[in-house]
DNA sequence: AGGGGTTCTATGGGTTCCCATGGGAACCCG
DNA sequence: CGGGTTCCCATGGGAACCCATAGAACCCCT
């Protein structure tokens, strides 16, 4: 199928590749500089909100699923938590089925702070989201989801290759059992 | 036209977002943990490792280009070129033509890396994106492009929509003057 | 009851990231 | 020439991120 490719086919399909990459720095980028521009708008970083927000729909059970739901490391939302807990913004309990567990809510104070959170560069995306015509929406997801089929990337799928005996440990242990 | 969609259309359209969201979020975390396999694997984070690659090409005349190469701050990779220069991975130079300038190059060291360097998550997107069929890579390029449009985070334009007097100073100190 | 293995999370370590800033070099104008 | 301004980047500060780990809690088997 490569053979019959023109020079200009395979230059268009360099662009497409560097124009998706381009997007995807953008994005995080973006991503990036917000969090220091919240932090200096209602004194909380990116990373704190988006744990707030994530704790909207209700509490979480326990740390591990909390970075679950962040889709961060256990140790980096225990650090992001502690500070929401020294504002007020969230509570931390132990749980009461099980004392290694801490329970992770919002307080009130959390809720009005993200009542009166401002527009954040992740709201701003799924925003965009929602302004594309619903074929350019699906195409887009599914773009998305093929591309990290094809790179290996997608779910349930170990995101290294390279890895050798100990990764198939770290991906146990990276692993939580799952919760009734 | 949102007054006649069937709510299934909504949440179609709800899935879509969320999917889409969630492709991004695991790039990001990939390209996170790999960045901490790469370092135990060879002693080199991700970060360091991508200024390698910019640097492959062709050397930097300053800082502030790598940092546009890279799309990262000025001060960020400066921190970067530092640990890269302690490696003798990069060589780090007062330009010729006006001393403030630091032109950054690859050493005979640093392209060596570069030939033994390990398949990581970015060379596993571009992979992803080289096996899409020749019609997906153009929707996905354009369906992301569109995104960041839609959502204002495209070139050019401001990627934070609250900011007030300060945004417009600190974007103008954020333009570096463009280079001869 | 006791012990071994596993689970949970707070904490330390190292790196990156952006912002702020200061010092030195370069530029411009009177 | 000299003073004022701008440019450039190294450096410090603070937060997030992952990895490693120690201590407490839990579970299961003998």
């Amino acid at each position: 199928m490569g053979t019959h490719r023109t020079p200009s086919a395979a230059l268009r399909r360099q662009q497409h590749i560097g124009r998706s990459l381009d997007g995807l720095r953008a994005i995080v980028r973006a991503l990036r500089v917000n969090s220091h521009a919240l932090e200096r708008r209602i004194g909380l970083s990116g990373a704190q909100l988006f744990v707030l927000q994530q704790l909207e729909p209700g509490p979480a059970g326990s740390m591990n699923e909390l970075a679950e739901r962040t889709l961060t490391h256990q140790s980096s939302v225990s650090v992001v938590v502690s500070r929401l807990v020294e504002r007020g913004l969230v509570t931390r309990t132990a749980a009461q089925t099980d004392a290694r567990r801490t329970e992770i809510a919002l307080s009130a104070r959390g809720r009005a702070m993200l009542r009166r959170a401002p527009v954040t560069v992740q709201s701003q995306l799924v925003a965009g989201l929602r302004a594309l015509p619903p074929a350019r929406l699906a195409a887009l997801a599914a773009g998305i989801e093929g591309w990290l089929r094809a790179a290996g990337i997608a779910e349930g799928n170990p995101p290294l290759l390279f890895e050798d005996a100990s990764p198939a440990k770290a991906g146990a242990k990276r692993r939580p059992r799952a919760r009734e």
